[in-house]
DNA sequence: TATGAATGAGGCTTCATTCAT
DNA sequence: CATGAATGAAGCCTCATTCAT
């Protein structure tokens, strides 16, 4: 896979090998834990040898930290654009929000690294506190905002937002664990989508006024 | 806390060790994880040797498994009595499963119990296994128990149990994990009380008939 | 000759432990130079295992230190004895001084260990300045209390003390090092006995005063 | 130093290579030893990469023999010179010698080559040898030659002129060596003019026959 | 039962050396 | 000639595990 015969090894892009460490890093971390992860692996699996990998990245520490760094801070992105585009009813904001996310998540192998940052956060406190800032505390005010919105607009229910805002993410949260930690052996397997339609349920029947609640919601 | 003046310490040991070996780890294992606790410090927090340790369990990932075990089963026994005893409204049921069960987690130290199995699912399959027959779809059962029984009695609307009972938990388990690792970094400090006030009033607006609906809930 | 197969090797006095560890360190660490030097050296040359070696010191740079500091201080103590001591003529000082510390430092292995703070000054100025301040200059001291003591008695001519103390030393030092470097490939070979004598003979003839001179001295 | 400004830097360049990698080789293998230096460190310094020092040297080992080589052998023909032309009294050829040798040794950066050759004989006999025979034992016969010189002419008392050419050069080494190890950090500083003053007081009045001593020397 | 000295496999990291361009 | 990305052997250090007392 990583090696093609035809071109010589080095030739190959020095701009992506970081990228590639990075990537095979986010695998591995995400797999095993920041402890049981051999740096010599992140190598082979990037497809360079142990060496290399010291070129870009000063220590195994430094690694996982860019790892983390250069993954999340993309989607946040994305998150906060979503918010402030939207112009119909918030409810639909809702949605877009909780499905969009996690089909983000879900294709590009970030589904782990919030299972990455919950473990580690106690062994990176430095990194934990930039995760907090950048990441979570981002997140926390979109889905803020989303909430206010709809409330200015006379769609949700008052209700204590800054509260509020968790309880909803914790439910897509936990579906990146479940699907990272325990999915591969639950019986009956998880279905995402069946999981998030109810989570959407529930925020609906519970945070629409009456005037807007659909008569009779079905889940999906 | 582990020396109880009145008797002489080497009076009460033998009998005691393994609990407090048990405990050791639990609070290692949960702050640093399976791979950064050393078991001298196991050793040295429960005031044994290293030497001590290997008489009690035969490996660093049988003291591990032994800790899973031993912390996590008295919890769940609690949870299905307290469903199973319930006379009153499920709305009620509801309210109490969730409040008491924080509360029981939160002064026994096993908050981070969930943390850990979420992080070391992947390196310890087997006890991944274990951990998902006798304590997840235990507690799954307690919840889709209380919102079939809502159901039946014509209080909670009909809603895809399998589904909702996993959202209703998530938010549960996230503050679990959120007050072990990002809890200390997070500003404003989080707020079990009213984070979990914000949690029932959800679920209560999201699952009871219009005719059982607080006219005007307040959080908290 | 560290392994007696009758007593079991952990039994061996614990005490023991660092003594034997500094021996060897102080050996190879002459004979290679510090950076060349592999702790598993040092180990199996006192008996053990590489791991047993930090159970006793910290790491490489902290056994190297120890190394120096444990073998130099008894000889500057012994020489600093000798001159408070001396109540003969000051010339016979001179010659007991200079002969003296060659045979404390010939038969305890410390031949090499000037050479050694030479090469590796540079690389730990801490140790450096412990050298200069614990061992330079207290045997600096005894040479220039030597010579005042010969000019105090009229016994010296009156020179610069400061400089001639370094002169004096500088070839029993020099002694050392080609013993360690040089000695092994010289031809002929090094005569420690002769060369000394004819460094006595240089001073006497250099410092006495012309009617304590010897008449006619012959070098031996 | 290394930079002319008229000529064009990337033609003066070829020629010039081999040379400027020699003088960043001595200043870090002198300044560090031999294991603790680092070939990228000694192109850089050279203002090349580190492939081109490849280009130049076989190895480390055979750049660090060649810097040795390479600046030790035109100071001892130059030694050698002087002890064949000079005419006067040996005092003065004694006394040229010494102050002339220090002054070319500590213009040239040359100063720690004889630290660097102590430090390092252990590892590299065969370099060892080749200085033993072709710088020591050449400096040893330019001594000698003084001493018998002065024998032969009457003026220096008959002494075993092989071991006193040794005590002779050993504090000219010696303050090579102090300068570069713990000259730095020593209190007071090294004043290589007193110190070479005092050895030359030494030398006179210890090998000047009565009738050619100086009537009261004082130093300077 | 309890100790703690000893072990040694295994991981992180450095750096001399190579080689395609 | 010159470059610098890549390699991999080798050393320091950690820590789970053993075992004689």
């Amino acid at each position: 896979m990583s090696e093609s015969a035809k071109e010589p090894r080095w030739e190959r892009r020095k701009q992506d090998r970081p990228q590639e460490l990075l990537a095979a890093g986010l695998a591995l971390f995400v797999e095993r834990g920041y402890a049981a992860t051999r740096l010599e692996d992140v190598a082979a699996r990037a497809g360079v040898s142990k060496g290399t990998l010291y070129l870009y990245f000063e220590n195994k520490e430094s690694l996982f930290k860019s790892v983390v760094r250069a993954n999340m801070l993309p989607l946040v992105d994305e998150a906060e654009d979503m918010v402030e585009r939207h112009t119909g009813h918030s409810a639909d904001l809702l949605r877009e929000l909780i499905l969009s996310w996690w089909g983000a998540v879900e294709h590009s192998g970030l589904v782990g690294i919030s299972k990455l940052m919950m473990a580690e956060a106690g062994n990176f406190p430095e990194l934990a506190q930039f995760y907090q800032a950048e990441v979570i505390s981002r997140c926390d005010a979109v889905m803020v905002r989303m909430l206010e919105r709809g409330a200015a607009r006379g769609e949700f229910r008052s209700v204590d937002a800054e509260q509020m805002k968790k309880v909803i993410v914790a439910p897509i949260l936990m579906l990146m664990l479940w699907s990272q930690s325990f999915g591969p052996c639950s019986i009956p397997p998880l279905d995402p989508q069946a999981y998030l339609a109810s989570l959407i349920d529930l925020c609906l029947h519970g945070l629409l006024k009456p005037e807007h609640k659909p008569a009779q919601q079905q889940p999906d």
